[in-house]
DNA sequence: AGCCCGCCTTAACGCAACCTTAAAGGAGGC
DNA sequence: GCCTCCTTTAAGGTTGCGTTAAGGCGGGCT
């Protein structure tokens, strides 16, 4: 975890050091604002903590560069005003919290966690991945290498239960049994078309037939 | 966007309700930390404003059993005291943020915006952007490229809730659910006639329709 | 070889899901 | 209290998915 810590009052900056890189973190200490600005693309910072009175350019300002920049990365603000106006500016220029000084250094720690917790939290895409076939469960659909490949309800339902079965033969019966609950038609052949629609969209190799038995999701191997 | 409010002060509660629902957020109240503790089951909530001097169970109790019960959504912690201890373990029991009490009502507004925003990962940007489609908060409107689009209420509390969650497949379920609170109608195509209005605004391919499954929102790709 | 059976392919149909439009119902402002 | 604009309801039209059905193909068994 790689953070910026950009504060000009050296004996804050000697506390805070040590106590997060006790805790874990790789930390970069910056005193002026201008250094922060350009320092920030350089680096792939996972978060900032950025103090509002700086020398050579205002935090609020630096702050408000980096979002007009792209920058995307957590920012946390410390301040020594306590009034209500700033913090509000922070958040309007982009910060993601702030803290008022005096602060309890535990305090810090704690909101630096439920940031970072919370940005990288919901960087979780659901996806399924198997045989050089990716499925995105949060959108129904496929991916071949770049391409998507956009599938019914019924295509996903029928993917999404080879690929969680991965070289595995599944019967006809079985295959139509977990589509649909319920008992299932013995004469039709719907499992005969999906699985034939699959093909088209994927490619004829991704499930092998057995005849007699089943099929068998290979993928592209 | 769909809140619920624990507090029982009912003074409080009178002026948060009206100030978040201007702001189109469906919001639920609740006086009593028991009835939050198993209404947070029922409902998918988008975050929890939680009072933590409450009736019947306290706060923080009602926060740590969430937790323990694995329920996830983003909890804003609201405190008469101001102590630093307090802060503490409310951030340890689990919560995304605090305010003290008193607050002005505008900070919570943002503080609100920041913690969804972060919740679903994006950055905090004074415009949230995804996909091509920017949407100003503060005004209520979209921005394609150089032009502004306005948006009425509804619209873009639609637009909002696609643009927290893009690339994801949206059920009309869900999407009733998170634009509308505690008692709103199920059969009715309300959905359907305001996708069909802001595809006229943004251009019909920035929401497909998945059949059977949801929408999605893709922006100008 | 020839036949049968299992699988493939294609096209067509029906119905539910979805779209569209208009008009009624509400909420807020002047 | 009226006017306006937004939201919701309702009704009819349209679309596309899921299913069925029919014809073709080929492997394996007798």
């Amino acid at each position: 975890m790689r953070l910026l810590l950009v504060e000009d009052t050296v004996a804050l900056a000697d506390q805070l050091l040590p106590l997060l890189r006790d805790h874990g973190y790789a930390v970069d200490w910056l005193a002026d604002g201008r250094d922060a600005l350009v320092r920030a693309h350089d680096d792939d910072f996972d978060l900032v903590i950025l103090d509002l009175g700086l020398p050579g350019l205002d935090g609020l300002e630096v702050l408000r560069r980096w979002r007009q920049q792209g920058l995307s990365m957590p920012v946390l603000i410390l301040t020594a005003r306590d009034s209500w106006a700033e913090r509000v500016d922070g958040l309007r220029a982009g910060a993601d919290d702030y803290l008022t000084k005096p602060f309890h250094p535990e305090e810090l720690l704690l909101r630096v966690q439920a940031v970072l917790r919370r940005s990288h939290g919901s960087a979780n895409q659901r996806r399924l991945r198997a045989c050089g076939v990716e499925l995105d469960e949060e959108r129904q659909s496929a991916w071949l290498d770049q391409d998507e490949i956009e599938l019914t309800g019924a295509e996903f339902r029928m993917l999404r239960y080879f690929m969680l079965n991965p070289g595995r033969l599944l019967s006809k019966i079985a295959l139509s049994e977990h589509l649909y609950d319920g008992e299932s038609e013995r004469d039709s052949n719907v499992v005969e078309v999906h699985i034939n629609r699959l093909r088209r969209k994927l490619g004829g190799e991704v499930i092998q037939t057995r005849r007699g038995q089943g099929y068998l999701f290979t993928g592209r191997d």
